[in-house]
DNA sequence: ACACATTTATAGTGGTCGCTACCATGCGCA
DNA sequence: TGCGCATGGTAGCGACCACTATAAATGTGT
């Protein structure tokens, strides 16, 4: 009877691995993605993913953190008071528009959908991330429209997770633009001409 | 030793099954609800529910369909062409947010919500049952503004399932309220101000 | 050369998933 | 009374879930 010979890959990248279980997870979502498919992925075994990253959770955190870094829109520069804001809103529906339909097969925003998981735990670190896009928006409105802060602010958000839903449903970036720009005109009435 | 003397239960009602899985399912989604999750609610064991249902595939399109049937928003007699039709789609937003948002654990819209569900089979129910409403939609659009109706239909659609995913996350129905309406405006550009 | 810390691989754990083969019960009808 | 049959119950299927105890292989410092 032959030997078996255990042969040892070396280590895995953990930077490495965290990008390709963002990539998973922002394709399918944190519960439909199961431990064997990112071990399978990154070509490991399952105690190798948790002796680095703890957990599925904590990992997905991790991947989570990496797309607001590599992914998301840079909202400091799209919301920095050289235009209207009402343009500067538009805007940002256009171009969080454009984010989320970027890639085939990584559609929406990774956050928000994590937000809407079975899983509990994820739910909740997903919406801790997000909370940190939405106050900075919320704080921009207010810097305007201090008054109707909290109505606009809900109706950017409520505007980009129908955005971001349909992006994950597969509609094309083309017919989703045109709803961002109808969304946007929205702000014409809420924000004074003068700026 | 005591011989088991086994009780037998009178037949279960069916339709009240699939009541009780439709407020289940609404709830918590179909992914989030296991077949022992159901037998549970329903006091039977699991081959009652599958002589009676097929497979919880099945049970979920009858849930989604009585929930169509019971609850889902009346369109036509939303949109019967009384009032300006910016005015009409305007209300519809409101109405179905309040749906939304009329119970305190069955948020949102279950049909819409369902085809964002991780079980192909489900999804594709789901977005089966929706195509129903979306259709009625873009025929009431389509009659008034033939020239811009995918745009204005995806407009509506889009914005009906941000108040739904935020209805899911609890957002308070004032507050959505206030979202429904801020969408209604962008209607005004799109249709001549007489029908 | 050797000890040690790190990281990998083997081989599972207990639990839940959707689902079903098989048997027991009790009613309707002859 | 006897029998068919619809219905419910018992028990468990194989597959997958997230996760882990333990051991072997490696790199590093001395």
């Amino acid at each position: 009877m032959t030997a078996k010979v255990r042969k040892r890959r070396p280590a895995f990248d953990r930077e490495e691995g965290v990008a390709i279980a963002q990539n998973l997870f922002h394709e399918r979502g944190y519960d439909a993605v199961s431990v064997a498919d990112i071990t399978q992925a990154l070509d490991i075994v399952p105690p190798s993913l948790y002796a680095a990253y703890g957990s599925k959770t904590e990992l997905f955190e991790r991947a989570m953190k990496r797309y607001a870094e590599t992914e998301m829109l840079p909202l400091a520069d799209i919301l920095k008071n050289e235009r209207p804001p009402a343009e500067e809103l538009s805007a940002l529906f256009v171009l969080a528009t454009q984010q989320y339909t970027r890639h085939d097969t990584r559609r929406g925003c990774m956050i928000t959908e994590g937000m809407r998981a079975d899983d509990k735990t994820a739910r909740l670190k997903a919406a801790a991330l997000a909370e940190n896009a939405n106050t900075t928006i919320r704080d921009y409105i207010a810097a305007h429209n201090p008054a109707e802060a909290e109505r606009i602010t809900d109706y950017v958000l409520v505007t980009l997770r129908g955005l971001s839903s349909y992006a994950c449903l597969g509609t094309p970036a083309e017919r989703l633009i045109e709803c961002a720009r109808m969304a946007g005109r929205a702000f014409e009435q809420d924000f004074p001409a003068k700026a």
